[in-house]
DNA sequence: ACTTGCATTAAAGTTAACTTGAAGGCCTAT
DNA sequence: ATAGGCCTTCAAGTTAACTTTAATGCAAGT
């Protein structure tokens, strides 16, 4: 099966103008037919979306541009490949960490804020500030 | 105890540039002195210390701005200020877990790269191209 | 033949959040 | 009094990763 860079775009869930971009900067390189329209494949597919993951984990253009040089060296760059990945996941343990402890200062600040309704929520319950209205329910 | 602007950009980790244009954007408003120097004071020190885990939560500057105003108001704006953290909590969360999904994937490929390498190393042992090299040995 | 809808390239524009640069002022030590 | 080191404002520059625009072309349907 193959696609038009509109239907790949749409499968892959990139913009035509990135993958143009992309394509440009030599993370793809599709095939073109007799009208010089690009041609995508079943196996681009894999491959975008492993990019976009690496993306996702914050790989910069430059990196995803280094992976890609590898791997179209074929198996003697696995050492290199490797070498960027487990960098990668260390930053993306790291990034976690420091996600987890902002979200714990969230936490903190939206029990604070929330005590602070409450309290004024139990203080008005306990102390209305017309005392007639006590007496009157 | 109070601070120039390089004695509290040192203390925050922030550039000086950085801290000028957050008070342009109305995040901090620091005193000035009678050279119309800035002059900033302990308390700036926590105020500032809660933006940046704002920011590193994700929080744009219009939200970071927005949150300022509020509490620049009182107690009155409690809930904006807990709808906008408790809706940044829920993005974080989001975000560990893309993260955490991507570091699976990393995951997986490093162990694929690596099962690779241990097979070549080991088709290596037991078949060496060579076979006179096992008569020999 | 003409419109519609897809594609092409190259170049310029966008965005956020700063950062840098230029031109200058005030204070202190030599 | 001059040099160094801090500060000031305002304007312009930076960066990455696209996105948009302009000018054009091919091909299928009416």
């Amino acid at each position: 099966m193959t696609y038009s860079i509109g239907e790949f775009a749409t499968i892959v869930g990139v913009n035509k103008s990135a993958l143009r971009y992309y394509e440009m900067e030599g993370l793809i390189t599709p095939l073109r037919n007799e009208n010089n329209l690009r041609v995508f494949t079943d196996s681009d597919i894999g491959w975008v979306q492993f990019l976009l993951h690496l993306k996702a984990s914050g790989m910069s253009m430059t990196e995803l541009k280094n992976y890609t040089e590898w791997r179209a060296m074929g198996d003697k760059t696995i050492p290199e490949r490797l070498d960027l990945l487990e960098q990668r996941k260390r930053l993306v343990e790291l990034e976690i960490q420091a996600l987890q402890q902002n979200l714990d200062i969230l936490n903190r600040k939206i029990v604070f804020y929330k005590d602070q309704f409450e309290g004024n929520k139990y203080e008005f319950v306990l102390y209305p500030k017309d005392k007639e209205e006590i007496a009157k329910s």
